[in-house]
DNA sequence: TGTAATATAGAAACGGTTTTCAGGTTGCGC
DNA sequence: GCGCAACCTGAAAACCGTTTCTATATTACA
């Protein structure tokens, strides 16, 4: 591949020259400028990157880091914030962390070593060491969709709790009183926020024996849901509604109704949570808890790149909302 | 961040024999390997992959380029490459292209700036300049999924006539004579192979006026073959069956089915192309050409790897068989 | 005529790593 | 105890694109 140098040479001008066209820095005549862009032309110069982010000490690059890569919403909210950065032209390195920390661990160190200018982080399990890791080293992170509680770190953040409750509201309002619940594992936050979400509306119904299932992971697997909805559907008395605490699951729980004879919203109502582009299509379309995936990418992305050699801001910190979507997957019980 | 000097000054050791440690190249006894392990640990250094890259002439950075990052075919393939990359300890530049030629174009010269060692590339459109350029500049390419013929490069293909083919002889097979098409876009090599392989099928069986719907892109909306399965559904005579040549598509056409209250598969049978991991667990089931998504990935990473810094390695060119899932969705019509 | 703005080149410095070379020290066989 | 090989270490140069500093030179205009 041509250097800069090679340009020079072919365009009869010094290496500074070269660079000035390239940066569109100083004084360069119009017929020099041309001369330089003739022989970048001919030679397919392409400036080294490498070159440029060692003498400038930031690298345009972005890591970012999520549980699934292969997960309608890790995938959303990637395709969000790769979309947003590529507009500001920057780049991303894409980690896929599979929910393991040593894996998240392995790819912290990468990150740092490739000098990334920051990190857009969902945390997987016992993320605190290696959040530490990256703070400490003085480079901008966002959490997206779970905390991690006690840095000073910027985060982008969904109101779980609220959404969760809002739901079983919902859920109550149509006239359900055994609501069967599908949780999620313990180390994700937004899950036990909705848990607890679910919890404090039933308890104001007086509620208090919630039948559930809180599955170890949330890995994409149908069939997790579906397992925990067969296991709900055994139990007596049978509950009237299921509230899958992600659209995933719920759809498990569609497909297990439907093996079951159990038609969906008559003898069954089930609700999901996160509203991903599946959700609005499933059968029957899926009444669930929408979280904005594109827009807390997008606003993520926008508070990292908003930190990157402004140190000195304060952390940025959105709780955004959620919004129920009614769709035909809920009724009232029979 | 610290530089090696400061660990070498640390440890009261020149820099090369901290470069030796690090890269466990020569001789260091183990004294002084401690001092430097030391040293390192205490400095927190993290060795700067630019300054290595620079050096070595090689960045163990790959260029990933996808149609689109949220869809649920490429999402398992971008998943896949970026496993199969973390275990051979390469990193991806993961880009998004969104079905836009201008926008690979940008994705290109960035990833030649970046000087990566490989590109893996699922084309989009016109893309045979694109490539182009990659080759003349002597980057290892794997087309995937995609091919754009003329290029000694790299392949790893499904064989999505023999797919569609076989999945529409196995349609006639169950006594459809009726059946509608909805296909993709015309710059799609696997969407016009699969067009093909309906109407070989078709033809064979002495059919040649099917009712079909040719969608102009594949971006994720399962509405796109909502909507085409409306149109087919209001014509006469009504088809007994509807292949859709993509899951997300048939995930729409299930829908549009139900709004008109036709059973599925008694009054209409429906099949699918990719099997992506929803097509299990849609209701009902869908029958589908199952392409093994995660393979291909998979296999398209390490035919890259093998050829990077083997340039005299002849291409390799695999063409991966499909395979015929039958699920519910499918049936004799009524 | 003087001053300011414009235009270009040469050379040095920067950043972290690796390699080369050159000079050391052991250890072992004879 | 000599020679040779293996082992160990450091100094210095090289890698590459950008930036910056200095040094000229030209043009424009007051």
């Amino acid at each position: 591949m041509p250097t800069i140098r090679e340009v020079a040479d072919q365009a009869r001008v010094s290496v500074a020259t070269v660079s000035r066209v390239i940066n569109k820095s100083g004084y360069v005549s119009i017929d020099l400028q041309e001369r330089v862009e003739n022989a970048m032309r001919s030679l397919n110069y392409h400036p080294s990157a490498l070159a440029r982010s060692l003498r400038r000490q930031e690298t345009q690059t972005i890591g970012v880091l999520v549980p699934q890569l292969n997960h309608p919403f890790f995938s959303t909210l990637a395709y969000a914030i790769e979309k947003t950065l590529f507009d500001a032209e920057y780049r991303a390195f894409m980690c896929s962390a599979e929910e393991d920390p040593l894996r998240e661990c392995a790819y912290i160190d990468m990150l740092l070593r490739q000098r990334v200018d920051g990190v857009i982080l969902v945390p997987t399990g016992q993320s605190a060491s290696n959040l530490g890791r990256l703070i400490e080293q003085g480079v901008p992170v966002v959490l997206v969709d779970r905390d991690v509680p006690g840095f000073n770190v910027s985060r982008v953040l969904c109101n779980n709790e609220r959404g969760a409750y809002e739901a079983t509201r919902h859920l109550l309002a149509l006239g359900h009183r055994h609501i069967g619940m599908i949780g999620g594992p313990e180390y994700s936050p937004p899950m036990r926020a909705r848990v607890n979400g679910v919890r404090a509306a039933l308890a104001e119904a007086g509620i208090h024996d919630t039948p559930q299932v809180l599955v170890p992971h949330t890995l994409y697997h149908v069939e997790t849901g579906y397992n925990a909805a067969m296991q709900l559907l055994k139990a007596e008395p049978l509950p009237t509604a299921i509230f899958a605490l992600t659209d995933v699951m719920a759809m498990g729980v569609l497909r297990a109704a439907n093996e079951l004879g159990l038609r969906v919203p008559e003898q069954l109502s089930v609700m999901g949570f996160d509203d991903t582009p599946m959700a609005a299509y499933s059968i029957p379309e899926l009444t669930t808890v929408r979280q904005p995936i594109f827009e807390m990418g997008q606003l993520a992305t926008r508070v990292l790149l908003e930190r990157i050699g402004h140190a000195e801001l304060p952390v940025a910190q959105y709780m955004l909302d959620t919004c129920l979507i009614e769709r035909a997957s809920t009724a009232p019980p029979a």
